[in-house]
DNA sequence: CATGAATGAGCGTTCATTCAT
DNA sequence: TATGAATGAACGCTCATTCAT
């Protein structure tokens, strides 16, 4: 008897953030994953149901994946501006990295794959609670703007800088990083 | 013989963006297309080469009737700073009162449809030059950034702030635009 | 503009009945159903929606056109056993001439095909109401069933009748009809 | 070494019953069968080797069942009227019984998988001769009809009266069963 | 013998586009 | 210009069957 094959769903996992990538969500054909995946697209129902299955089962595991990551707390931090420094970077680096990830939330939340189910998650995970911004707040430092704007704010720059770079206009050198971080510090501090 | 029905036109420029913004791009059928404007779908074809030509038209008209109205020079105000509000409150209306039209550049973009010619305009439009950018560092009181970090920081932001009133995380009164300037304003701010 | 041609759903019908006829309700593929009319897959979908609304429009359509038929009086018969044996020899030369209609009934009754909505029209023209049967029983010369049993005899004989004939086992001379009438008559009168 | 497990055959064929009993034979799907005797769908093939076949085989053996039972004679009654009335009784009881396997081979015989084979068969089983229905001729007390006739009239009853019954309209106590009977026996009857 | 993964062939259906008027 | 019918190319998906253990 063959063992269903655990890389296999990898793989298939990580082409479609491919094709997302490249041609958008309205690319994914399932014909075209498979063949990319090198298994026959009758084997990819498999792994998923349907279409909608895959899709929006990566949708809730990268938004898992991300909720985990944007929550945990950074150890080793004396002061509030270090930490929150600390936090910045830890966004931009994760963001950086899991770019493909990135772009599939952003296209899956405004496709037709996202569902009720769906949303219904999303608005879950979405009800962020940091100690770190209630800390600013309480010393002062940050202006009185709740969880949400402050991440608001934060992601959203975030994102742009991740775009200025990938154009070209900002490099990843430590002067380039003390503006990127300027701008957001200014943001939201008081 | 009839010429071509300006209004037609319109009319299915405007639908289209309807469909856009409610199913993503795509949801847009030539045939439901048709429908929603009221005509037949080989009377499409009349007015849009292909699909493609349609999806790429649009999106170049509201590029460039975006970058026109956001280069536009606000006259009347007298100091830098209010000249520079009044420029981020300008954009932020434009936004909320082109809220489709922005959804269908932002789908467009990563969309099949996005073709090379597209990102060559593109890429033309995002060039911007500003005077006012240019006076607010020249007075040292803008941070010495260039045009496009400044603009990608302002779009992005307004972008969110968007996103927060329509979540209900913020309002439209005096308060909390005053709060969202501020955030714009640190972060730009020398 | 082209106009939608008449023919061709009638032919569709047509060939759909020969389809079952020869390979049963299982063997109606979309494809091979289109090819037989002599037009392309897709067309079929102009004409129906669905296979499915293919099959019950067919279904409902023949089940209309027989209703209408059994339940037409009979004129210019003057006694009783002339009116019976008139209505028996009009049912069985009805059969006999729309084999495939009755085929096509029989197996979509057991078919998924045959939906809720099916169901439910079936029961109603099921309640079958006959003047005829009901003189005959006034008069004591039919035995005293009720319409539904009287109905579900004659039609049950007639398809037995219908079946000898094909295989051979009856002609369809004057002696071998007055033998098939003389079982019905038989098995119906007092 | 195990042998191939009878019991397994007989849970295979019991449920292939009921899935055409419930959705129609063209609800056989393979791996729902497997599913439903508690096997995998490659075992299935252990037993069968194909789908048709074990169609085929069921169709065949349902086939020989039933003739054997219609033919077999029934001992201890005295007149022909006793021995015609015992004989369909137990007719119509073999049949209430045995709907799923009646139902079976009403689809079975217009499906495609009545092939060559199966209709050659089917034939050889329908030369029906019956020593009954010669004596009832002898006498004087049966029409003058040939066996196939004879039987076809009274499966055909037979069938309806089940329907009847099914229906609502027939019950099973004696006063009904003594219409049913007088029903088939007013048709053959002399 | 028994199994679950894997697959090719084919199915019903959609849809951008063209045809014919 | 305007239209609804017609279509080929593809799509998502199913399923009988085989593979590999």
């Amino acid at each position: 008897m063959k063992l269903k094959d655990n890389n296999k769903e990898i793989a298939i996992i990580e082409q479609t953030l491919n094709i997302v990538y490249e041609t958008g969500i309205a690319g994914v054909k399932m014909s075209k994953l498979a063949k990319q995946v090198g298994i026959s697209p009758s084997t990819l129902y498999v792994y998923f149901e349907t279409k909608e299955n895959l899709i929006v089962s990566i949708g809730l595991k990268i938004l898992k994946d991300i909720t985990e990551r944007l929550e945990s707390a950074l150890s080793g931090e004396s002061s509030f501006e270090q930490k929150f420094r600390a936090k910045w970077l830890n966004m931009l680096q994760f963001m950086l990295n899991h770019e493909k990830e990135i772009n599939f939330i952003d296209q899956w939340k405004q496709s037709p794959y996202f569902n009720q189910e769906s949303a219904t998650i999303w608005k879950d995970k979405g009800r962020l609670k940091s100690e770190l911004y209630q800390e600013g707040r309480d010393l002062g430092i940050l202006k009185d703007l709740n969880d949400n704007i402050i991440h608001a704010v934060m992601s959203g720059l975030i994102k742009q800088i991740i775009g200025l770079i990938k154009d070209g206009h900002l490099q990843m050198d430590q002067p380039s990083m003390d503006i990127a971080y300027s701008i957001v510090w200014g943001a939201l501090k008081k």
